[in-house]
DNA sequence: CGCTAGATTGACGACAGTCAACATTGGTGG
DNA sequence: CCACCAATGTTGACTGTCGTCAATCTAGCG
């Protein structure tokens, strides 16, 4: 069933978030599943903190997350804007779509486990199954439509209502991965990294955080989000998870 | 070299920004452009402020604006971001590539001029030509990359600054499809609509607006844009046209 | 035990929002 | 041709959210 050790259903395993991801999105098979997984050439593991991507520069890979978390990043001077948040099972950027390079980087923020795809084999796979190129086409809608919210939230939310929304927007996404309890989650960033992300000072976010954990709506510590009142969280944000692309609240195969 | 009153060669001339956009990326030839131009059923006028895509609905064409400007909107309570410009050449939404809706509705800021295009016949078309689906790709590749600059824009620029970047960016984009002279070009935009793309209020814009006039940077008025001193503006900015992935500066084909 | 990264606090200032009045423009109809 | 109207642009006064700076606290770690 496997052709090395890097191929077939071990790597099932690992890829798991990634293929829980796409299959959220487009009905995919076990035979898909393997197809996928047989691609992979390679898993890395990176430090925190380190570039998985570099800005303009073009590889023949996509990058998939399997572990840990990551970010995009776009620089200003010398202030960073992060652009959108990696989880497990996110492919890192959507450029092999096109054969172009966008500017924009990809960072890890904790350590993190990569899987390398070759993109002329993914190309190859998705010709013969077009259902692996849809679930790959919807996956980078999200993503878009993902980008389209956090402008609204730059743009006309508060930054209370900013932190609600990247908190209801992750819980959201992780639980489609399994990574997140019925009312908490891990995550492993630093107030100042929130604050790149949402357009605010450390300061601020630091004083919205604790207006929010005063408010007994939210706790995050230490890496740790704990969302003690999602309604009320989901109302302060105006959330509306529609966006996420989330017909099947909790797909349960493979879990 | 026709088939009918709507198709053929009649239509090249219609769809020039379209093409001339595709052709921007990806070398087309001549039967690309015929062949694309074939697939335009429907070409219709729609008056200023009107919706030209709902939210949350599917609909079997992708549509493309020929003349005119329009822009992608989301709603947060009553207020409205601007989520991108549409201008002549450009693709309304990018969601037929994946066949769910997201979330934004489509508005016309002028009278405009829509082609319509079926899904399904140019899915095909770009089954048969692989380099029109790499056009396409990379056209929405650009949307993304679009997108991350605003973010940009609204999580970390100044009123001035946003500003001077998003005449930078419209000036770039006029450009390819000949729409931009030397250094003016029009702009059917009221402070207002700025505002709302901007993440500042119409009174703050007017403000802004008001000085780089002073600065004899930027006039934009009644419509109409003039960049005095593309060079200043592009400072001011802190411009990198980069992301727009304009390789060829100033494509002069079928002027 | 001291070091460092991250979190927290306070004081202060500034950029931008809000409100409300007023001016200008362009279009319409008498 | 002028009077009127609505939409847009302009101005001033005031407010508030949020940024900056800088000091202090805390926790993990060698």
């Amino acid at each position: 069933m496997q052709q090395g050790p890097q191929n077939g259903s071990t790597e099932i395993g690992r890829l798991r978030p990634f293929l829980a991801n796409l299959a959220s999105h487009v009905h995919l098979g076990e035979a898909d599943l393997r197809g996928i997984a047989q691609l992979v050439t390679e898993c890395r593991k990176v430090p925190q903190r380190t570039e998985l991507v570099q800005g303009k520069q073009q590889s023949g890979e996509v990058q998939v997350i399997l572990s840990g978390f990551a970010c995009r990043i776009k620089t200003l001077h010398d202030r960073r804007q992060i652009t959108s948040y990696l989880i497990p099972g996110d492919i890192c950027d959507h450029r092999y779509l096109a054969d172009r390079a966008p500017d924009q980087s990809v960072c890890a923020i904790s350590a993190v486990e990569v899987a390398h795809i070759p993109v002329e084999a993914l190309t190859d796979l998705c010709e013969r199954q077009p259902r692996i190129m849809r679930a790959l086409l919807r996956v980078s809608a999200i993503d878009s439509a993902i980008a389209a919210e956090w402008m609204v939230n730059l743009g006309l939310r508060t930054a209370q209502q900013r932190v609600a929304q990247l908190f209801c927007e992750l819980y959201a996404r992780l639980r489609v991965v399994q990574l997140a309890g019925s009312q908490a989650f891990d995550l492993p960033l630093t107030q100042a990294e929130l604050g790149e992300a949402l357009g605010l000072s450390t300061v601020h976010v630091n004083r919205t955080l604790q207006d929010l954990r005063r408010r007994e709506v939210l706790t995050f510590r230490s890496g740790r989000a704990i969302l003690h009142d999602r309604q009320k969280l989901a109302e302060i944000a105006a959330f509306d998870s529609h966006y996420l692309g989330l017909s099947d609240p909790t797909p349960n195969e493979a879990a």
